[in-house]
RNA sequence: GGUCCGGUAGCUCAGUGAAUAGAGCAACUGCCUUCUAAGCAGUAGGUCAUUGGUUUGAAUCCAAUCCGGAUCACCA
């Protein structure tokens, strides 16, 4: 229990002593004391001095007065400025919990649920390479997964692969048009990114061939509609649904070379699943669906044979389910395969890392499966995201302005090489220790700049700024764990630090000692909000926060040549807390931390 | 046009009912003979888009307006 839920209880009854006021915890405002006051904990007053019709002055005394009084061994002293409260706890207090989680394993952690909770994140297209808004999209996935498990749920990690469709076909006809058989052996480069080449080949050539057929005179829609090589597409997905022997071939030779592609970058950057949905498996599995939603009469059959759902009742638009040709839509696809996935897993939570162009489909998805009635149509989250743009606007890859995941993850493996070059501090390392630095930094940076914001909010991308390995950065922190290394590589903390000697009254803490106290007594309450929130960008700050701390700390106090043996003790042990809380909060954003940098 | 999201320092972002609105970057000043200066300390920078309302108290809640974005496909 953290120590502001402690102090609530002693409040409530302070005031229904004092007054006969009943009060909630809930209604009970208990905050950090910002550091600009004297105090640990601050309780706001205003909200039932009105009830008592008297000042916050003399309320917060005699509530002041009373918890010092009842509780001698827990709140030091108090002060009252305006309305608020401000209570010092004991040093004591400080010690013990430091004492008593300073080597606690798992601190933090909270015992199992028995929930279930799948998060899906990645889900690609095969028919290009990633690019930064997938990081931002498989970062956030990755995280929020493990801060669920850390609340003691069992996670589930999925992607939905999308290996099937018009944009498939697109590459696979470009490919047979203009390869001459070329592979990414023979051309030595990673799969995702060859085929990726004839999805832009496609394009080229079906932009062309448009042109021609608008000089000949034809109308732009028609022209569109009837270019060579999309009819050619059009004709490659007939075949493919119909199971054509030499389309399904060539589909299963290019998806495997995207898969080799894309195993290469997720081993990379550190995605995992632990199963993996592709498209082509279940895209009929909707199918049936739409039978039960037009038996029930929540869906209706149009005089062309389409089906619908009609929402206009809920403030929303008619939704196709179903094509006229009977073939699957996106909407029909998805309804299958969250059944899909209710059978595989019974999830208690289905969480669907999508970006917020999509809000409205899932909105949508979520309210046809409370129609039919679907015991887990409330089980399902959307966690939207806001896309990731550029300084010079949105990204676009017909434009040539997307920033390729492998490339960025170069680079910044790249500036990561140059800056500690520059630096000359770990001249002992190995090659194979060198690289393997330069990805933990490098990755590291990538990774806290997508994950500190908001995921709600779509962010700029500077790539000036996010290469920068000062301040609210990756390298920062990582920066403060291999310094603490370096404290604890000279002097191993007493196994039992100050509990060894219960006699001695401890000296006073200095204002920085309680500080990083009281930041590493946050962290379990900063992943349950992270988690309530579905949001990592809460431990990143958190962490960014208890690391700037501990640099205060450190510049002023002396771990190694302490004053006396006894705060020797206490810094050792507030240096192995902190590091501890760094790699873990660093672990749950997918970040590393190097022992030396 | 309907719906949804956003507008906070030059830039990127925190803060969603409480004290004098905070960080980082950029700018400027200091600090490496003592545990890693990828650091620390400090200066400067704000009409929290605008207007009105609710409240003891509003960047935060409500309404309207302005600006930006997303979405409303027999695309995914």
């Amino acid at each position: 229990m953290n120590t502001a839920s402690r102090i609530k209880p002693f409040v409530i009854k302070s005031l229904k002593e004092l007054y006969n006021l009943d009060c909630s915890a809930t209604e009970l405002t208990i905050s950090l004391t910002k550091p600009e006051f004297e105090g640990d904990y601050t309780i706001v007053l205003f909200s039932f001095v009105k009830q008592l019709k008297k000042s916050p002055e003399q309320t917060g005394k005699e509530i002041g007065d009373y918890l010092l009084k009842n509780h001698p061994h827990f709140f030091e002293s108090y002060n009252v400025i305006k309305g608020f409260l401000n209570l010092t706890l004991k040093d004591s207090y400080w010690n013990q919990f430091l004492n008593e989680n300073y080597s606690d394993k798992s601190f933090g952690l909270q015992s199992p649920t028995g929930k279930k909770v799948i998060v899906e994140y990645s889900s690609p297209n095969t028919n290009k390479p990633l690019h930064l808004g997938h990081l931002r999209n498989i970062f956030l996935g990755w995280s929020i997964a493990e801060i669920l498990k850390a609340q003691g749920n069992e996670v589930i990690k999925t992607s939905v692969v999308n290996d099937r469709g018009i944009h498939i076909c697109k590459s696979m006809i470009a490919w047979q048009l203009f390869a001459n058989g070329a592979t990414p052996e023979s051309t030595g480069m990673k799969g995702d990114h060859f085929v990726g080449e004839y999805y832009v080949k496609f394009n080229d050539e079906y932009k062309k061939q448009v042109s021609e057929l608008l000089a000949k005179g034809w109308n732009e829609k028609e022209a569109e509609k009837e270019a060579p090589v999309m009819k050619a597409a059009q004709q490659m997905l007939l075949d493919w649904e119909a199971g054509n022997p030499e389309v399904i071939n060539l589909w299963k030779k290019m998806n495997g070379w995207v898969y080799d592609g894309f195993d290469i970058t997720f081993k990379r950057i550190g995605a995992d699943f632990t199963k993996m949905y592709y498209e082509s498996n279940t895209y009929l599995l909707g199918k049936k669906f739409v039978e039960e939603g037009l038996k029930q009469n929540i869906f209706f059959k149009k005089e062309d044979g389409s089906v619908w759902i009609d929402l206009t009742g809920d403030g929303l638009n008619q939704k196709l389910v179903l094509r006229k040709d009977g073939t699957s839509v996106y909407m029909t696809q998805d309804l299958g395969l969250v059944d899909e996935r209710y059978r595989d897993y019974h999830f208690d939570q289905s969480i669907y890392v999508i970006g917020d162009e999509q809000n409205y489909h899932m909105k949508v998805l979520k309210l046809i499966l409370e129609k039919l009635g679907k015991p887990y149509a409330n089980r399902i989250f959307h966690l939207s995201y806001g896309m990731v743009e550029l300084p010079t606007g949105r990204m676009k890859s017909r434009e040539g302005t997307v920033v390729d995941a492998d490339d960025m993850v170069d680079e910044m493996n790249s500036v990561a090489k140059h800056k500690t070059e520059e630096l000359g501090k770990v001249k002992d390392f190995s090659e194979t220790e060198l690289e393997e630095l330069y990805d933990t930094i490098g990755l590291g940076a990538l990774k806290f700049f997508l994950l500190r914001v908001d995921p709600k909010k779509k962010m700029i991308f500077n790539p000036e700024e996010s290469v920068d390995f000062h301040g609210f950065t990756g390298p920062f922190i990582q920066y403060t764990y291999a310094r603490i290394q370096s404290i604890l590589r000279k002097e191993k903390p007493a196994e039992k630090g100050l509990a060894s000697k219960p006699e001695a009254e401890p000296s006073s803490l200095f204002k920085l000692e309680k500080q990083l106290i009281i930041a590493l007594e946050q962290y379990p309450s900063m992943i349950q909000q992270a988690g309530e929130e579905h949001n990592p960008s809460v431990i990143a700050i958190y962490v960014f926060n208890l690391a700037k701390t501990f640099n205060a700390f450190y510049t002023e106090h002396s771990v190694l040549n302490a004053e006396t043996d006894e705060k020797k003790q206490l810094r050792l042990q507030l240096s192995v807390m902190t590091s501890r809380i760094i790699a873990y909060s660093m672990g749950l954003l997918g970040i590393r931390v190097p022992d030396k940098m």
